[in-house]
RNA sequence: GCAUCCGUAGCUCAACUGGAUAGAGCAUCGGUCUUCGGAACCGAGGGUUGGGGGUUCGAAUCCCUCCGGGUGUACCA
């Protein structure tokens, strides 16, 4: 049990005198910011007095006349205007330390009511390389899932793929009519990502040309209306205001497609010169077409498209599972949007008989309370959209696993839909489960805008996976060379350090930030060897091995209850505090599903650890039995990182 | 226009959901140590939490308003 909840039991009964429902009042119980203030900081007393008006000093004195902090606190103070802080009894921290050093799950207890929560995350679409937009979603989740599972939730991970849409049209498409069969045998997936990117680029082509006399025509609206606004005469100071405003965002947009218009025209002028893809350009005119209507066969049962469809899968699949591989991240279970195929007609027919659809401008669509636009669940052309998918999904998971949670880890600019999703979920029946949508923002290049390369692509994933590997093997080598030849890693553990600092570098990162945030991406930054990072936590769990080895240590061979656990040094007693509170920093998390409390509480943990390190000699301690006491310290403090940083999908290594 | 998220130290970000003197990390400056792994530790400076008003014992946090930004907004996912 975690501290926090020992010490609330000790009050409730007591508070019970104060209030009929006695969860507010204990909500109140908290850590204390400042250790001057004690360990934990109990703040009710002050709303209790302003509700019976008496004054709140003389409430705290009363509560703390009425409980028992026996064997649990060992100073009570009233302070300021009646906070009621507390110290823990030495022993106390002590023998908990020890039951956690002889525990497997380093003294967190199972939650005693467990959920069934699925939670989806990562859903990349499989016939495209997975990019930079993939990250947040597959750590967070991944994350999430680790978490929750360790509290003792039942967790159900599903990777809802997308494995139907129009990117299958495209190399179905492809393959038809640019496939190299020989490199095709040889390199199936290397050769379906070209014939992917080909076509991309072909559209890409036509949908720009498209774009261009929209662009100009777009420019010429805002320039007179740049030209309206500027000779316009303004009633009051307010009014003019306004228009200056708006002129200067309208001049923005100007920029902005003056810009565009610039960069499509230096683009024109590059493919020109490429004759073959010029060739291509020519033969291929109606390839946007074309690709619908290779989606729509296969959407129809076209056996060809079928087979094709069927064949490419396991490829596309192996591709994205070589990632997933490299990050450790494994599923429960993959129902991509094709597994819905057969539902989605059905979705549609119990939506109508029940009333909550209706048909409005060809389209038939669920008209929500609150929302301007509805959503709509076919389109006029008869087709299902991705909106239909997810109905059906909830259906599917709710008859399958009846959770009583569901966690979309998807970007943020996506809510509108979910809102709406989970409103006509509710209306369709499904009010029991807790929808949530765990969104999060958007990954920055250093220029504060969308992680792009300098051409404006995105950043496939592996690339980035392999730059922040190879920055990391970078550093590694640099400080390997400066120690002492005896100490040296060989080149091997080298790689291999590198690949635990670079991964685990690049989740830190992401996993540290405040979720909804969008955040910049920067290699130096995550593998920085000082600060808030992972190399920094990696390391305090190594310098615990240093200790280890030299001291001759063997860890989880002790007799925990014959060794005797000294706190006398403020920063063993910190240590210790913190080590106790892992429980609560992870129950934390699920309160708004945030992960950079975690990493936050990693982080301060090795900061304390760093701190006992320089104060509190080891090896060169006074005493044996000072020396154990330490060595048991630092082993706890090893497999609370450890076990942490597993939490996060992020490594660690005895030597580094 | 509407919806929604945000604005905190020079920079990048926290703040346990309303608690005490708003904290870290970079960067800057100063100090420690002939190191149990210096990838360290200790300390200093740096703030009107975008502005203004309100709610109350108490506000970065809740409400109103203004300023500045991001994102989304009927048949893409």
């Amino acid at each position: 049990m975690s501290l926090l909840s020992e010490i609330k039991n000790r009050f409730t009964s007591v508070l019970a005198d104060y209030a009929d429902d006695v969860e507010p009042l204990l909500a109140m119980l908290k850590p204390s910011q400042d250790e001057k203030f004690g360990d934990y900081q109990l703040n009710c007393a002050m709303p209790i007095g302003k509700k019976s008006k008496r004054p709140p000093r003389e409430v705290a004195g009363e509560i703390v006349a009425k409980v028992d902090l026996d064997g649990l606190c060992e100073k009570v103070e009233i302070a300021g205007p009646g906070f009621i802080n507390l110290t823990l009894d030495k022993n106390f921290v002590t023998s908990q330390v020890k039951s956690a050093l002889a525990d497997e799950r380093l003294g967190v207890t199972p939650c005693p009511n467990p959920q069934t929560v699925i939670i989806d995350f990562s859903s990349p679409n499989v016939a495209k390389p997975m990019h930079v937009g993939h990250i947040r979603s597959t750590v967070i989740g991944d994350s999430l899932a680790k978490i929750m599972r360790f509290l003792g939730h039942n967790v159900i991970t599903d990777n809802h793929l997308g494995d139907w849409g129009t990117q299958f049209g495209m190399i179905i498409y492809g393959y038809k009519n640019f496939a190299n069969a020989e490199k095709y045998e040889a390199a199936p997936v290397l050769e379906l990502s070209t014939i992917y990117r080909y076509v991309r680029r072909l559209m890409d082509y036509f949908e720009k040309k498209a774009s261009q006399p929209r662009l100009e025509a777009e420019l010429l609206t805002l320039k007179e209306k740049v030209a309206e606004l500027e000779s316009a005469e303004h009633e009051n100071e307010k009014a003019a205001k306004k228009a200056a405003k708006n002129l200067k965002s309208l001049k923005n947009k100007i920029a902005s497609v003056e810009g565009a218009t610039a960069s499509l025209a230096d683009y024109f002028v590059t493919t020109a010169n490429d004759s073959d893809f010029s060739n291509d350009l020519e033969k291929h005119k109606d390839i946007a077409q074309a690709v619908l209507l290779e989606t729509a066969k296969l959407h129809e049962g076209d056996a060809e498209n079928v087979a094709l469809w069927n064949e490419f899968m396991p490829h596309c699949q192996d591709e994205i599972q070589r990632v997933y591989a490299r990050l450790d991240i494994e599923f429960d279970h993959t129902f991509g949007e094709s597994h819905y195929h057969s539902m989605l007609g059905d979705v549609v027919e119990d939506f109508k008989t029940k009333g909550i659809a209706e048909e409005s401008e060809g389209a038939l669509c669920v008209f929500l309370d609150g929302f301007e636009a509805p959503m709509i669940i076919q389109k006029r052309d008869g087709a299902f959209l991705y909106s239909t998918t997810d109905l059906a999904t909830i259906k599917f998971r709710m008859d399958k696993w009846k959770p009583d949670a569901v966690l979309y880890v998807v970007d943020h600019r996506q809510s509108d839909h979910f809102d709406k999703l989970f409103a006509a979920a509710r209306k369709w029946g499904y009010s029991g489960p807790d929808f949530f949508h765990c969104s999060f923002g958007t990954v920055m290049g250093e220029d504060g805008k969308p992680y792009k390369t300098r051409s404006g692509d995105t950043i496939g994933l592996e690339g980035l996976l392999n730059r922040a590997v190879e920055e990391a093997h970078t550093l590694v080598n640099e400080v390997n060379e400066k120690r002492p030849e005896a100490e040296r890693l060989t080149s091997d553990e080298c790689k291999d350090v590198a690949n635990v600092i670079g991964l685990g570098g690049l989740k830190y990162a992401d996993l540290s930030q405040h979720r909804s945030s969008d955040y910049v991406f920067s290699y130096e930054k995550m593998l920085a060897l000082k600060g808030d990072t992972a190399p920094y936590v990696q390391y305090s769990y190594a310098r615990v091995y240093g200790i280890f080895r030299k001291g001759d240590f063997e860890p989880n061979t002790q007799d925990v209850s014959a060794t005797k656990l000294m706190l006398e040094n403020p920063a063993e007693r910190s240590l210790a505090i913190k080590l106790l509170r892992f429980e609560e920093a992870l129950s934390d998390i699920l309160t708004e599903y945030k992960p950079n409390l975690l990493t936050g509480y990693l982080f301060e943990l090795s900061q304390l650890f760093a701190s006992f390190f320089e104060q509190c000699p080891v090896l060169k301690a006074e005493t044996e039995e000072l020396k154990q006491s330490r060595f048991l310290l630092c082993d706890l403090t090893a497999r609370v990182i450890k076990q942490g940083l597993s939490l996060l999908g992020i490594q660690v290594r005895q030597k580094m």
